[in-house]
DNA sequence: GAAATAGTGTCTCTGAGACATTATCAA
DNA sequence: TTGATAATGTCTCAGAGACACTATTTC
């Protein structure tokens, strides 16, 4: 087949919390295009060792970090001749979620964090990427569990509901939302406690992604 | 760059419903592989004269039926060595929705219909993707006005609801689900009626793609 | 005991389901 | 008038928000 192929990459759109924002993680580019700019951790999929776009996104995260993210989907393709100086090129993007402890505990600090809401400027389409990737995790939060991907492993009520809370971007009632969260069953007690300043308080666990039939929200 | 790239390719995955039964639109491959087969309508990027992958889908849908679909969004990217015989590849699949008033008014009538809940045996992984796409149409039916787009231009409430009716898989009250259209405003009424053989019915129309924040079914 | 945080109880009101009722057409 | 379908009214109950209350720790 004597036919053009575009330019086929794939892009993580890495997210976590910290200071009570939402962050990506950005990293300087070590080639050209665009050498030496923060943008999106990326590379092109390897098809001697990549069983598929997600393996490529992974292997991408572990390179550059020696790093698994807790939750890694695909997002969407992005396509076109302008995205990338070097011609018509589709890039698959995948959103990827971590406490940022774990990122901090990582080999080295490859990168840099910069909130969602005050984004730089970023080569290529990044900009509408990480968009489209909050966007998505907004749009999840409120019916499934993919917020407890941005929390350590054991947690208290009172840290799952800021996430929710910081995710969605709204306060919500602390009766009901321990009300709902019961309800859905998607997070268990442990036997743990926190060793505070006052009265400790139980920590839970999660497995795994759920998506609820049930909001935690009522509409804005 | 010398690099061996994957084949990149997209496929349509275009629904309609059909005897109260939702269809997907298959046709005869023309060529290899698989020729011969019923599968997914589908073709390669065209990087002078398609401006993104969606201009792809298209095209493709387009040159095959010239035909457009009510409604065509990305679906998600299929990947990995064993899924084509030619090699590594990757697909970017999409959902394309149509009244089968349209598809069957269309030039050339080169699809057949098959039931998705009685599939037969696609080539390629496109029984995954036809399932993928089933999946992403009821995941959004009870949250968006996206089975309108099953629906030709004009339409009663009672055929509205039997659209969301077939594609969520459940009844609904009568009483509730007007009342609820009626709240979320996103079909307009018209001064056309049904000229039947009984009381006429009010027709409706609607205009574009609503996400709503509320649901039109209980949990199931 | 006071301060601070964890966790629970309860009132109210919205909104959804169920189902009965009224409205309007053709024959 | 009858039969069929369109459209609306109303009862009830579950679930969400609001917010007050109790519990358990440190100092």
């Amino acid at each position: 087949m004597s036919r053009a192929q575009p330019i086929l990459t794939v892009d993580a759109v890495l997210l976590t919390l910290e200071d009570g924002a939402l962050k990506v993680a950005l990293h300087e580019r070590a080639a050209e295009p665009f050498k030496g700019a923060k943008a999106l951790p990326g590379g092109f999929v390897h098809p001697e060792e990549d069983a598929n776009t997600l393996d490529t996104a992974y292997r991408v995260l572990r390179q550059k970090t020696g790093f698994i993210p807790r939750h890694l989907e695909q997002l969407c393709v992005f396509s076109g001749p302008g995205r990338d100086p070097r011609g018509w090129s589709v890039s698959v993007a995948f959103v990827a979620l971590s406490p940022i402890s774990a990122l901090r505990g990582s080999s080295s600090p490859v990168f840099s964090y910069a909130a969602v809401d005050a984004l730089p400027a970023l080569p290529f389409d990044h900009e509408e990427i990480v968009a489209q990737a909050v966007q998505r995790l907004r749009n999840k939060a409120a019916y499934s569990s993919l917020p407890c991907a941005l929390l350590p492993e054991l947690f208290t009520l009172r840290e799952l509901q800021e996430v929710y809370e910081q995710v969605l971007g709204q306060p919500l009632d602390k009766s009901s939302f321990r009300r709902k969260i019961d309800e859905l069953g998607f997070v268990t007690p442990t036997e743990a406690f926190t060793a505070g300043t006052h009265r400790p308080a139980r920590l839970y666990s999660f497995q795994g992604y759920t998506a609820f039939d049930r909001s935690l929200t009522t509409r804005k």
